[in-house]
DNA sequence: TGTACATCAGTGAACGCGCGTTCACTGATGTAC
DNA sequence: TGTACATCAGTGAACGCGCGTTCACTGATGTAC
């Protein structure tokens, strides 16, 4: 190799291998030998796998975030239209797409990243992550209750979970399961399409009543002292 | 040990254990040590490591799916009150609550291991877990089909699929959310809690208006010669 | 009742294997004088 | 321009370790005659 592609191959193998059979069953042999490098320049360049695993999120997360930053920024100045639920969700699929066409790879790869994230039980990836990337989240997380002042806080944590799950899932196996929609309904559907037929359906479920009062949810709330 | 509880001592353990660090990370040594048996036991009961995982599945899968499929035959004959989807909701998150005081473990548990099943790349579990659970899930989904006729099956199959990903995502990691909370709205849930949470947003969303025509989702749509 | 054998749960030690990591080394390129 | 040295990406082989699995064995209990 003539000069450091290396670090790109590395990066291109560990995330697709990745996210086929997550972290701990991806071996540094195999990504080495599907990137062509030798065993020893994963630690070379990145130190342990641990980094690399953290690199390869960076990779993607980076410049996600950093326009999502952006466009929330630029919304938020002069009299820009109020942010709905709809569109703050609308608003993370376009940004989504369009840091796709970095390396030609399947959305679907970034996706079951994320849902590996969260699943596999990662500590130090969690806990980097957060020191990350947490402050956008706050920031995205404030304006989702702007935009349904109605949920309280707790239920708006939670609801804000399952629809990370329900991305995250259908996403990450967004393969079979597109294939499965082919055979059994004759229909072909993109990445895209999927996520767009995912909003209404997150949106409607962050806007339903609460459930908070009808579940005696209300007798376990501790306040602490302060 | 006098006699065998040695079976049930490992499936006790290993059910912890896998919940807590997932199956690969999760070895003999420390299922055997943990049950305070000796390391060949497991081969010698179970045959194998897959062996383990799937009898850690049937065990808590088994009694649940039998009486969801009774308490579904049941509902079915004479002039019973017909399935809406919140009842059908209720009805598994019910069924799920009753099986739980087996051995006095924490719900999350089961649930952690239900998200587990999807998101590791356990080929072998999947294969196993559609065998011998597919036709109740199927006879399910027909159910949820008629409770919501006037969803498309296609969209009805993505929103199945989206439920599927909120629920198992949030459960699985539903131990670090809970501490969350905990920490930032000074509450505590129970697991039971959070799953009532959801019944309503997963229910708003199946109930959600079609996204499929103002997608441009119809000019996707190729039918196949017959 | 006594003896011989079969069955079965469990054991202790070892097996080979693949893992992440380390280390001494190479060979190309850049820099100082 | 020539030489000595430094830097740096990359390499090949080996390291020790923990893994799932195997195997010969034990000791208690049951069964046949």
């Amino acid at each position: 190799m003539a000069q450091s592609d290396t670090v790109e191959r590395i990066l291109d193998a560990a995330e697709i291998l990745f996210a086929e059979k997550g972290f701990s069953e991806t071996s540094l042999r195999l990504i080495t030998s599907k990137a062509q490098v030798n065993l020893a320049a994963v630690n070379y360049h990145f130190g342990s796998k641990k980094s690399l695993i953290q690199a390869v999120f960076s990779r993607f997360l980076g410049p996600l975030c950093l326009s999502l930053d952006a466009e929330l920024e630029r919304r938020s100045v002069g009299d820009q239209p109020a942010w709905t639920v709809e569109s703050l969700l609308e608003l993370l699929v376009e940004q989504t797409l369009a840091v796709k066409p970095r390396s030609g790879n399947d959305l679907s790869i970034f996706m079951r990243l994320l849902g590996l994230a969260f699943s596999q039980s990662q500590g130090h990836l969690r806990r980097y992550l957060n020191e990350m990337y947490g402050k956008v989240f706050h920031r995205y997380m404030l304006l989702l209750h702007t935009a349904a002042p109605e949920i309280q806080p707790i239920e708006l944590f939670w609801r804000v979970h399952f629809m990370m799950g329900a991305a995250a899932f259908s996403m990450s196996g967004i393969k079979a399961l597109r294939a499965i929609v082919e055979t059994e309904y004759q229909v072909h559907m993109t990445t895209e399409q999927v996520m767009r037929l995912m909003v209404p359906f997150l949106a409607a479920g962050m806007r339903a009543d609460s459930a908070i009062g009808s579940v005696q949810m209300q007798a376990a709330i501790k306040k602490k002292a302060p």
